[in-house]
DNA sequence: TATTAAACGAGACGGTACGTCTAGTCTTCAG
DNA sequence: CTGAAGACTAGACGTACCGTCTCGTTTAATA
């Protein structure tokens, strides 16, 4: 489970007094009820041992700090992002972008998710646990897509692994960055419209970019 | 000038000392200075105030806060980028889109843009002061390029006033979405290779879109 | 006038707009109306200024600071106090000693006397200028009431001028000190009874040691 | 003790870190030292909690400001007072005056309590604290002296316990405030002369008072 | 009458201290 | 040893005044 906060003396906890498992799921909670009261920036750990009816101590002996806990307390919610079968890669992208975009509009996800990418650009350990716990773990839901394209025939098989790889990593980048940025910096809904609007691009821009893999790039846009 | 500050006062200001204008200068530098050394969390007002050489009050009697502070500290970086002919469409958008990448590489963008975004989030004012300062400034880029394009005849006029608007949006969610999320997110260098994939993506389907203005969506991806 | 601030310029003035005499008027008023309102310590002189009608400057040019401006404010309440001669040395201090226990009920004396002792205690100047406006201006009624009082036949002239002037001021520490003692700390009303029992002690006492000025010390105490 | 600073859960606190005790002995020796030092304006609980190694929290926990430190600080000064026997109602007055006198030449007595009693003319809270720290706690010297004074037979017992306490009052009065003037105000050494003299006024006054206690007043200072 | 020099209001300036808040650690007692 | 409670050090917060300064504007005595 991504929310697994630490392993240190956790695992092999023989002696005194075990760790009490609800205390992990309480805390997960409060500071998601704090995100939304408060946002990150007015989020304190005491006011989420609080909440959580748990001593700050307790706190502090699973996470580091406020980011690792918030980036935990965000992972919990990605989680629930599937990608049904809609029958074709266009649809099966609207389906899961709209999802992603009903995550992005719940105030918990807006206020933590960037706060802490935003302070994981002076703490590799934390982009790391970004990436571990967010990033990595849902660019499955990309690799699923083309497998299931690919399937019915709606897009070839990559060339080599090394393309495909790095395909993969540029359709998570335009489309999560383009959700996000329509979401959280744009601050326009990410609506059926638009969503309609962003897969044509992406879609027909894939199967140019597929076509081209020669490297005669532009042509198709002529 | 996107670091005007607060006109409350200063523009009509007849009775008592004016205020001093390099203190802004001062001040904004300063702030990008802390950006660089310490990153959004730990910088605070009163060491931009000593670094500035400047009082904390005279600080805060022209920001309201550190948000509104990095805000205008920030959209002063992005003033740089610029539009030159290369030619074509694709190369344009490369050009800008690299331009874009190397001001995300510095530090004190890394850090405080997606900071004053998170905040955003619960802020409107902040957001709009986001887009006022930042975002809609440089939509002028998409504008630009589209007006080049149709010269060119690489891209048709856009149908109606509101299609055209609606594309230029989300051309801009999807370029900038996409870098900031390559830069910051991945932390992946949006070198050549990549901005060329991501090119060849983006025209690719702007070219498909366009065709199929008509709202047989998908039909171009097939 | 106890209240005249700095002669600094004023005086020798040729050219140049002179200084606005009502200025000190206003500025010693709102001096006291404020301490009536706050008390010596919340007192501040913007806030003084502002009760004037009156810029900092103005003040600043006046007084060296808060203290001193204090001491002018209510060295003038003291200047109202008179020695009407009701017949008798012991009817004489009582008079007096129930009009300074009126003056140091009033809110204005409270706070701004004891507080600019206090400061007096570590500012020599201040000292002197308190001395000056206030305690040696008002030892007058000490010399005054002596004189009548031996006019009377109440008491006998001093052997010698020293011993006059240390006996004065005896009396004077002993009167100012007991009044304020009462009022101030002990913070119990100086009315009619106590005036009398202080006044008996007083009077007894000055008959006593008037009586036995030889140096037999005690003697009329056994 | 005087210096205790606030019973507030320290007593019965069960749960959590007890307060350090040497956290209140370092706080008030700081307070102390920064009196002498700075005086009473110039002090800061800022300056003072660094002083005695301890955060500005620490200091505010135990009391509610400058103020109310400031009394205990300077209470503690008055309990070395003493009234050793002397052998007569003189002797034994001269020597806890003298005694006195020295403790106000103290710089840290000079400057903190004639500024707490200034701000206690506005806090009534304040001027509670002070008369239960310092006042009433030495009001044992004047009891004191009286019992041995009668016991040698140097005064009659009084008529009733309420003319008692008012006569106890009142010299409490009129020696705490005659020696404050002398030292503080008239700012003249309370040296043996001055205190001989005050003492034999007193003495002879109480003398005359107590053979008057049938209520003709005056009559004794004819 | 015109000049001139100081006083005036307004308010920004560099500072200092305020009293509060939070971070993250430490110390006690209870289970 | 875990956990609740809460005191601890450290330091930033945003505000309030300090006393100084820099403006543009009176205001009287001088020339």
């Amino acid at each position: 489970m991504s929310g697994t906060p630490s392993s240190t003396s956790a695992v092999a906890g023989r002696a005194g007094r075990p760790r009490s498992a609800a205390a992990d799921t309480a805390i997960l909670a409060a500071t998601r009820a704090a995100l939304v009261e408060l946002g990150w920036s007015r989020l304190t750990l005491g006011d989420v041992a609080t909440r959580a009816g748990v001593a700050k101590t307790t706190l502090y002996r699973r996470w580091p700090g406020k980011n690792e806990l918030v980036v935990d307390a965000v992972a919990e919610l990605f989680d629930e992002l599937s990608l049904p079968d809609r029958g074709s890669l266009a649809a099966d992208i609207e389906g899961v972008v709209l999802q992603f975009a009903a995550i992005l509009a719940r105030p918990e996800a807006r206020s933590g998710l960037m706060a802490v990418v935003a302070e994981s650009t002076r703490d590799d350990a934390l982009r790391e646990r970004i990436r571990a716990s967010i990033v990595d773990r849902q660019k499955r839901l990309v690799l699923e897509g083309r497998a299931r394209a690919e399937a019915r025939g709606e897009l070839s098989s990559p060339s080599d692994p090394t393309t495909a790889a790095r395909t993969a990593d540029l359709i998570f980048d335009v489309v999560a960055g383009a959700v996000v940025h329509r979401c959280l910096v744009s601050a326009e809904p990410a609506d059926g419209e638009w969503v309609r609007g962003f897969t044509r691009v992406l879609v027909g821009g894939l199967a140019a970019a597929t076509a081209g893999d020669d490297g005669t790039r532009g042509a198709s846009a002529g």
